[in-house]
DNA sequence: AGATATTTGTTCGTATGTATT
DNA sequence: TAATACATACGAACAAATATC
């Protein structure tokens, strides 16, 4: 039974499927449409082709969830009040779990925002790599549901309409305080001080919301400024 | 531009997009059926039929979702590790905001959970309506993200197999624990006491956390028994 | 490197089922 | 009830991709 599901194992080919079902080659591929969507089939052409199992990759999931929340509204305050709380324990649960490979990509993304703060793309790199600092951390989080959750609103951080327009403009208070937030976090899983290591995230967060907040009300006012010289 | 996207509106029929895409009927079925499984068109069949663009609902973004979980190993410690920090956080986002509606079906929920603690197909509904408690309160929180993630645990404990097994058997202070905390959640609701909420939330998952991973060590142990005397 | 066989991808024409009017 | 409009399903054929020899 378990055997069946596995991934990697093989699904009949389309003309034994219709025998199977009894129905026309069109049906059968509706169906296996269907599957890859989901993300559980991967589907491949030629001999030794077909449909073969797959695990639900996160990049999958992620696209799929992100269809969801595409019809709600989502606030810098609803990703933060979330952020707030989720990524200290994150923190907290990977001390001690970091492999060197992890070690050495949170030093990369830190040596990335270590420079001057910059806008335009460049400045979109920069804040890119530091929500890659927090990918990282999930990547080794023992707790697949925190790991997907704290992944999850990295990439609606990186995503959201409201967040292109402020990483656009060079964010000097924000880029220097993530820095140097996010070297005192690597000292600390170095030194596995789990104690510093969720009060640093806890901290940082707290700023990270403030600046972010504050950005977007400054945004904000200039739309303002622009809506009533247009009138 | 946003009014093509809007919910309601209605996609071309399948003959017209054959010819806006010069594909045949079956790409475009197969399209089609790509946009229904991720629950952004709905299709209909007779006259005003057709496909009609759809907000994803929340039991087809939890359905996509769970596919990715299933291959990933949940224990009841990772679901709790969670709950325990975002349980309170929602608890805090409700007050003030629950409407008639939402009291009327805390208390139902509530009622169902007063009389004796039961097991079987009893006492998995005594569990559900426990968890149907969280969900009006995720139902009420006006942070999205906060409100499908609360959610979305809710669903993984009415589903996962461990729980099931816990769920067969009487829990005494399981359920007697639980009454007694909703119960007090709900008087801090009615008064608005936001600091009672959030601690009596906190308390409600610690306590919880702890009876569930005791009982899931018992039925451990019973199974071990019955692995050395099967040998 | 190239020919070949295998399997999915795409198309056309047609027939059937179903919901609205 | 009958007519209409639309999705749903079928089958045969051809095109494109890819592994194997």
């Amino acid at each position: 039974m378990d055997e069946e599901i596995a991934p990697g194992s093989r699904l009949p080919q389309e003309r034994a499927l219709m025998a199977r079902f009894g129905a026309s080659r069109g049906t059968i591929r509706e169906a296996l449409k269907s599957l890859e969507v989901q993300g559980l089939v991967g589907v491949r052409t030629g001999p030794r082709g077909g449909a073969a199992v797959t695990v639900v990759s996160y990049a999958r999931a992620m696209e799929l969830l992100s269809n969801y929340f595409y019809s709600q509204h989502i606030t810098l305050a609803d990703i933060y009040a979330v952020r707030k709380i989720l990524e200290p324990q994150l923190a907290d649960s990977v001390v001690g779990r970091l492999s060197d490979a992890h070690l050495i990509a949170l030093e990369y993304t830190v040596g990335i925002c270590a420079g001057e703060p910059l806008g335009g793309a460049e400045g979109r790199r920069q804040r890119i790599a530091e929500l890659d600092f927090h990918d990282v951390l999930a990547d080794a989080c023992p707790n697949p549901v925190l790991s997907f959750y704290c992944r999850f609103v990295n990439g609606l951080l990186k995503n959201l309409a409201v967040c292109d327009e402020i990483y656009d403009r060079p964010q000097a208070e924000l880029t220097r305080e993530g820095h140097a937030y996010h070297n005192d976090l690597l000292r600390a899983f170095r030194e596995h001080d789990r104690p510093a290591a969720r009060r640093l995230m806890r901290e940082h967060m707290a700023e990270a919301e403030r600046l972010m907040l504050s950005s977007a009300a400054k945004l904000e006012r200039r739309f303002l400024v622009l809506v009533n010289a247009a009138e």
